[in-house]
RNA sequence: GCCCCGUUCGUCUAGUGGCCUAGGACGCCAGGUUCUCAACUUGGUAGCACGGGUUCGAAUCCCGUACGGGGUACCA
């Protein structure tokens, strides 16, 4: 039989990475066995879901690539089958009518204003072998009958959950292990059923600094967040593959059809991993800097169009194409790449204090040199390797190497130490004059 | 409290009884290359939580301890 298997999110919040990370190993369970993967939403708590935020995760899970082959299901419309399982759970005698107090009430019919809690049965040891952790077993003398049915009307989580994993054939249950507890409760239900038990395997949690769970309210890890950051999707998903699992040849930066090749779920650790930013910045930048120079442009748009920090009518796109070529490899996220060419279509450079003061400490020694290349730069051929090889010999003048000479002259053209090779920049999108004017106004500051 | 799960460099991981004086990646440090930065490159840093067993041999198996996490809702 081909594994079926689902992700299921509920709609209260923005997808965040740990989420994330679930549906792209249930991706990966069932590209890589020939599966089925569906996408199922889990809106039964009407309190906190919001509609909209489910267009939302739908986007997300889009722009991630991690495509579902079923749904989306939204649970909320399976309310009249969950009613159905419950009240024949109360007519067999597997659970029982109960008032706000939680009191026993009489009577096998759901009455609205009574919720449904399942008889926990005594004694019993319940024991299921999970995919990652290996056997796992529980009492249930150490559990308490549980709700299933609120008393609005609605079904609970484990309720539904253990339904419709049933009801879609779900073959294997892939999640957080914050949901580990809970699988003794659905195992009872789905033997109240008289269903088979869907295998489960248990993620390691993905936690924060502090070493606690992700959550959506205290970390800031919406993958939206990233991706405005200007993270690459394919980056995402390579380094959220990269928690919890590691490729047996340890080539880490690979594509994920590649992944799909050699994943397999026992491979998962055990162990909680911590998301670190750090090298989620390596992996995106050696992505940015394997994109073609069509697709980084497409890519790089958004940070570049609306919003940039020039006005708008002073960019130019030809020149902006130039530097792409010399800026694509520099950059760890695209967000990256506006001060890296800002200068070309401000008036002014934007000039970083921290730069200034370097590179312009010494005043003197920064204005002769400042003035050397002005004189230099007056009247000769406007190409790189001339303007390189002038900085130079400025730079001589005043007992400076080129590494060193250059900087002055760079913070007054571009406002900061680091940026795009400078005399190609100068020689290819500006002008004698734009140079010189912006030479003499930072001397005019020093 | 009770139940469940976990513990290899700062971080992510490789390791399934001998190939481990524990490998890789990120980070960090030092050097090379270089017009800055990045990239590239050379070298370095740093770890099997602890204590008992089992075994000729244990990071790997067993037991205990410590620490961490998750659950214990008419949230999911």
């Amino acid at each position: 039989m081909k594994p079926r298997v689902r992700f299921a999110p509920s709609p209260t919040g923005f997808l965040h990475v740990g989420s994330a990370r679930t549906a792209l190993f249930n991706w990966l369970y069932a590209r890589s066995t020939g599966g089925t993967y569906i996408l199922r939403v889990e809106d039964t708590d009407q309190e906190r879901n919001r509609p909209e935020l489910t267009q939302q995760l739908l986007k997300e899970l889009e722009w991630l690539g991690l495509d579902w082959d079923e749904g989306p299901i939204f649970q909320s419309e399976k309310l009249e089958r969950h009613r159905e399982v419950v009240q024949t759970f109360l007519e067999d005698g597997y659970a029982y009518l109960c008032d706000n107090e939680n009191r026993e009430v009489e009577g096998t019919v759901l009455t609205e204003g009574l919720a449904v809690r399942f008889r926990m049965p005594k004694g019993k040891t319940i024991s299921f072998t999970d995919l990652v952790r290996g056997e796992v077993t529980f009492n249930t003398g150490d559990l308490e009958d549980f709700v299933i049915w609120r008393s609005n009307g609605t079904p609970m989580f484990l309720l539904a959950n253990a339904v419709d994993d049933a009801d879609m054939g779900i073959t294997h249950a892939i999640r957080g292990e914050d949901l580990l507890s809970g699988v003794p409760k659905v195992l009872l239900l789905l033997d109240a059923m008289g269903v088979k038990h869907p295998t489960y395997a248990h993620l390691p949690l993905l936690v924060n600094e502090q070493r606690k769970k992700l959550s959506k309210r205290r970390d800031d890890v919406a993958v939206g967040d990233y991706r405005e950051k200007g993270f690459l999707p394919e980056a995402m998903v390579n380094y959220l593959a990269l928690l919890g699992w590691g490729p047996p040849d340890g080539v880490e930066i690979r594509s994920l059809p590649e992944i799909v090749k050699i994943f397999d779920i026992e491979d998962v650790n055990k162990a909680a991993a911590f998301f670190d930013i750090q090298k989620f910045e390596h992996i995106n930048s050696s992505y940015l800097r394997d994109l073609s120079k069509e697709d980084f442009m497409q890519r790089v748009e958004p940070w570049i169009g609306n919003g940039a920090p020039w006005p708008e009518e002073n960019f130019d796109s030809e020149k902006f194409s130039t530097m792409a070529d010399l800026i694509q490899e520099k950059l760890r996220t695209l967000s990256d790449a506006p001060r890296f060419v800002d200068f070309l279509f401000l008036e002014q450079p934007d000039v970083d204090e921290e730069s200034w003061k370097k590179t312009m400490k010494d005043p003197q020694v920064a204005d002769s040199l400042l003035g050397h290349v002005a004189d230099s730069f007056e009247d000769c051929e406007w190409e790189t390797d001339v303007l390189k090889d002038l900085v130079t010999k400025a730079g001589e003048k005043v007992d400076l190497k080129l590494g060193k000479a250059q900087a002055p002259l760079r913070v007054a053209v571009t406002g900061r130490t680091v940026g795009p090779p400078l005399f190609e920049t100068m020689s290819c999108c500006m002008t004698r004059e734009e140079v010189l004017k912006r030479i003499s106004d930072a001397r005019k500051s020093l």
